[in-house]
DNA sequence: CGATTCTTTGAAAACAGTCAATCTGTGTGG
DNA sequence: CCACACAGATTGACTGTTTTCAAAGAATCG
């Protein structure tokens, strides 16, 4: 269960990851079994972890007053899951993260990583890395969400990330890009037309 | 010039500032004055510097095919200006950032930010809290993008961020807000009447 | 003052959301 | 193996919101 974990630390930095670390990172990150539909975190709630997803599919998404779930984020195997507010600042957090598909993740707190992993030069280097990128990412999505039409958000995304648009059916995605199931399954058939 | 920038590390950070470490700091930073409408980076280029500013506001935008502009960011004093991805990665911006007020800015680059400055503690704890801030306030704007009504998005802007209100015009505040200004006056004049 | 920028307004068109119905595929239990 | 439930996708008719375009009215600045 750690194996891919390890494999993805190394791919994300140059600095040596010697035994004695390997084993650190085994003993802090717990692994865990999410069953579909199981929540990782809940409205209201502090995100206590972070989760590292080693296989299955998990979304972020907060419910507005009418009910309406409105997804922020969607992962899959190597990437993370969490609320990163309420996970550093321990304050209680407005999303809802639980598991789309059965999931096995790799959980770590925030003091853990503070502590112990941090200290590792190679997770340092990993998270400083994953920070730019997940900045970058988050920019551009506000700046597609600003400047680019529906159809354009959703053609970006389908080519992007092919994985997502196979694994999530339609009305997450649409929820995702901000707008209706209905008017992507619309839009989707203008796309095939042409 | 430097004095603000002093203050604003120190009220970011619990690690000591040696006389040492502010003569290295006011040597890195090039203190530079920019004109109203001049330019801090233009599409095309790789974005050399990240701007502290002292005093004034700048605004970063994307140009569409039509030719439209789309605010991504707005700054004023106590913050910062640059395209983080083209800063980083030094890869060529799809953004423009200007001067919307004459602005007094304290420049770096990020070979001098990695080499010098990253050593000093105090810099790297203020780096690490903003990254933090950074992911958080840009999380919360995807989630209004996706799940507010333009009118909800407006409020909650002019609530949160009311010297950008001021400072700046509404064809702005609504490019930011991803709307027209037309829609954004409309909604204006409906909130004034309740 | 004159020029420029910013804001507002109106009318029409384009776009997206809502609601309700139907269709499809999948999987479960009898 | 069938019947049924369930989740997802599609469609149509309607409503509501936002954009577009054009014009005119304020405000600001040199």
């Amino acid at each position: 269960m750690h194996d891919s974990f390890i494999a993805y630390i190394k791919s994300y930095s140059a600095s040596p990851l010697g035994e004695a670390d390997i084993e650190l990172i085994k003993n802090t990150f717990l692994p865990k079994r999410f069953r579909r539909k199981q929540y990782l975190l809940q409205a209201g709630e502090v995100c206590k972890y972070s989760a590292f997803i080693v296989k299955g599919a998990m979304r972020q998404y907060s419910v507005d007053e009418k009910g309406n779930e409105h997804v922020v984020r969607l992962s899959i195997e190597n990437w993370w899951a969490g609320d990163r507010e309420s996970f550093t600042m321990l304050i209680p957090s407005i999303y809802n993260i639980d598991a789309w598909e059965d999931t096995d993740a790799l959980l770590i707190t925030y003091a853990d990583f503070l502590n112990g992993l941090n200290k590792i030069p190679a997770i340092s280097e990993m998270i400083t890395k994953l920070d730019h990128n997940h900045a970058f990412a988050l920019q551009k999505r506000i700046n597609a969400s600003i400047s680019f039409s529906a159809e354009k958000r959703y053609e970006e995304f389908a080519k992007q990330y092919p994985e997502f648009i196979k694994r999530f059916p339609q009305h997450i995605i649409a929820s995702y890009l901000g707008i209706t199931k209905e008017t992507l399954s619309r839009i989707r058939r203008q796309a095939v037309k042409k």
